[in-house]
DNA sequence: GTGAAAGCGCTAACAG
DNA sequence: CTGTTAGCGCTTTCAC
């Protein structure tokens, strides 16, 4: 009765389709694959006979043949920092459009699991890779990338092994310059920055700034603190700071979800922003304005990132050669930082 | 001279395993995958030829042959959402214990793409699907996931035509319920909900909790705001809530991006949590805590709801029959909450 | 215990 | 323009 017998039947190929249409099985496939010779009368013989089965191409027996999955893995080190989930759906809703799908594979900051996900995908013959590791500096994870021989984009890493790879890198000298700039200017003198993994680039460029900036200034110290993308982290790292007989005037925090932390720190030592302490902090994050003050925030556009991101690698896929891309990032400021009492 | 010549080289099949081992290509096979009647010997011979060609299996050409893809599909409305992105790094995690991948596809809240997005998996042939529909109320998403064939879970989603698949579904009655009767024990007597797009299971159970709550009292209002999971749709609501003779006491947020535009319009309209306004929002949102005053919540456990999400569809693909889990949501107050003037 | 052969569903020469 | 043929790289009977 129904035009279109889908319900419990078994799947047709592309073989019942062309008995079906009483042609062979290679103009179907012409058919469906747009080829320009092709008569009306057959297009539309083979047309018909798609929609009476139903018939849905098997894009496994395509790539297959064609060597082509129209699927590019995310290596990436924890899908739910919203940083990382809003450069995925940049590149995902991208990639899409020109017909890729995207594979997730969360490496949970483990550097041993981004080297065995860079093999995975290649064992499951992916097209492309989208590269945030989890240690730049890993010699094995570098290894695996380098080995793999498939196009590759490094979403905001580097390493000397993988300088000949395209990479979406964020200016965070830029912003972070602006941030630092604008608490010296308000004439702190001792700035800490609660930094990140110090084996990822944007910990290693934050703190390559501050050190810039600080350098031959005996009137200003810069404490570091480094570790890793998590609020443990910035609690642990922050309580030791304010500890100090002489507490930093202002600290910048290198990581949303160490913001976390290093308010809990603050809130614990029952210090006050501005008063007690100025803050800035690197990336933003949704309530930060609801604060009181409202956090001073280097910030960037991460679906940006990840957009750039998955069109450097459709470039590379096409053949293109490897390009390196760098974004702004920006310093907004606000009541969070005062002059020191 | 390196004993692993990958460099290079094209990536060798198992036939050049074979050939290199001096054996038949089956029994390679028989070798990597695990055959328990192969001699020794052979074992070794195969496993050295392995070694010396860097061989590594092609995951396509197996799905190939044995039908399975090893791949989960993830449909979803926005990965960039905390929540979804939770929940995907749970089910992501789990799934790959057991050796499958995710595929992940945003829909953007356009229920046209949910029902493209399961069709495309379909060509995919993946495994199983994980579904986080933007509306499941759309007669074209439903009828494809039904037509599909394929093992799903729904994730906090339901729908009759849906009624015998499996699905993890948060108890959000349980948690509602308690934060109703908190504001109730207060004494408000004007309260409004500003959810998120009633086509969706978690904005259907809020919505009913308030309504079943204040039915029957005369003394109580309840307004209810629907519209979209977005910052933009919070403020326009909560801004024409406020802006009424007799605003509500006090204001549910049904989500979490939501939150953002509720609290602009609270401090677009001048007004104070909790003397103005008493204030509860749904699912954890990061620096909720560090308001002024912290914001009670509706909570739930996104990782648990993914993992477990993972679990079910293991079990489907597995040949298990379909299973529902509901699982708990709890209510934390917090000093958000006042009597009304 | 091991090998030979068939074929998963499709595309891409190559003939006609 | 259309049909026939040969595989893509692997698993899996089926003989030996």
């Amino acid at each position: 009765m129904s035009p279109n017998p889908d319900a419990g039947a078994r799947r047709a190929g592309m073989r019942e389709v062309a008995e079906r249409a009483g042609v062979a099985l290679s103009s179907v496939s012409r058919v469906l694959s747009g080829h320009p010779d092709v008569s009306e009368v057959m297009r539309n013989r083979v047309r018909d006979a798609v929609a009476a089965l139903g018939y849905e191409p098997d894009m496994l027996a395509q790539s297959m043949r064609t060597g082509a999955t129209m699927t590019v893995g995310f290596v990436v080190s924890d899908i739910s920092n919203p940083l990382f989930a809003q450069i995925g759906l940049g590149a995902e809703v991208r990639l899409r459009e020109s017909g890729y799908a995207l594979q997730l594979a969360n490496s949970m900051s483990r550097p041993g699991l981004d080297a065995r996900h860079v093999r995975l995908f290649r064992s499951r013959r992916v097209d492309g890779l989208l590269l945030s590791l989890a240690d730049e500096d890993d010699g094995e994870s570098v290894r695996a990338v380098a080995a793999s021989d498939i196009p590759c984009v490094l979403v905001d890493r580097e390493a000397p092994e993988l300088a000949g790879m395209s990479a979406v890198l964020s200016d965070h000298a830029a912003g972070m310059t602006d941030a630092v700039e604008h608490l010296l200017g308000l004439e702190h003198q001792r700035i800490a920055l609660v930094n990140g993994n110090p084996r990822v680039r944007p910990a290693k460029e934050r703190a390559k700034v501050l050190r810039r900036l600080t350098r031959g200034r005996p009137d200003v110290t810069a404490q570091l603190r480094q570790g890793s993308f998590t609020a443990e982290h910035g609690a642990a790292a922050c309580a030791e700071l304010l500890a100090q007989p002489h507490r930093p005037t202002a600290v910048i925090v290198g990581g949303n979800q160490i913001l976390t932390g290093v308010l809990r720190a603050i809130r614990a030592a029952g210090l006050r922003v501005p008063t007690d302490l100025s803050l800035i902090t690197c990336d933003d994050v949704p309530l930060a304005e609801f604060l009181e003050p409202p956090i001073a925030t280097v910030s960037r556009q991460p679906g940006e990132i990840g957009r750039v991101a998955a069109e450097l690698l459709l470039d590379r896929i096409a053949g293109a050669e490897p390009r390196r891309v760098t974004l702004p990032t920006g310093f907004r400021p606000t009541d969070s930082c005062a002059r020191p009492l």
